[in-house]
DNA sequence: GTGATCGTCAACCATTTGGTTGAATATGCG
DNA sequence: CGCATATTCAACCAAATGGTTGACGATCAC
């Protein structure tokens, strides 16, 4: 994770809209104007998002016929979440504590919003 | 988590200097003045800086006779990662992978730049 | 009290951000 | 071919961001 990296990655994850895709993304890969669909924003503001989703490599967009396809980057994540781990002060390495702490979280978890 | 405390949280992570001043406080609490002077850059900057980070719950600040001191908040940095986790996709909690990731990453780790 | 130190406030500025619209570029369909 | 669909591009706009400076209010030290 360069500085630079984590510049990206967490000013794309700042945004709610953004946030919102990821979490669309996350059920199914999609194409841009079914990603737009929900939102009630220009198809063009959404292309937006999902381009600065994609230079922080949360997503990844492939292109087949007309289509756009853009799919969830887990690895992405998982490496910014790291970051923050570093900061959370399990000292060395206090896994033991932290995963009752994940799990407990996790049983009552809203994914965004 | 809502979703303002997360625009909060990662729009505060995405500054740079903002990232190296959790660093700093990683190691100690410290003075707005003494935060303020390794970086080429006003007091009044590093104040705002600071009450971002303190309006997203990053860290706590309270007032000494003229002297206000700063220090980190795990637990913000420790719920947002939670946020992220959730979209690492360990399926249900696959801790035991996440175990391995985690400990190969911190033992290559830099905390920024 | 006087003066230095700690920190914030207010006004200002340049740049970035998140959105719009309309035109343009592919690609698929009949 | 000719038209509809999928997506981006370009120009534009308002608001937010990250910085500056100078004045100001507290607090401590003599």
């Amino acid at each position: 994770m360069t500085t630079q990296t984590l510049d990206l990655t967490f000013a794309a994850l700042a945004d709610p809209t953004r946030r919102a895709i990821l979490s669309m993304l996350l059920e199914d890969d999609m194409a841009v104007t079914d990603v737009a669909e929900p939102f009630d924003m220009s198809l063009a503001a959404i292309s937006k998002h999902l381009g600065i989703l994609a230079a922080a490599g949360l997503i990844a967009q492939e292109k087949r016929g007309r289509v756009k396809w853009c799919k969830l980057e887990p690895d992405a994540l998982r490496a910014a979440s790291i970051w923050m781990q570093s900061f959370g002060q399990f000292e060395a390495v206090n896994l033991d504590a932290f995963e009752a702490f994940l799990a407990h979280e996790l049983s009552s978890k809203s994914i965004d919003d």
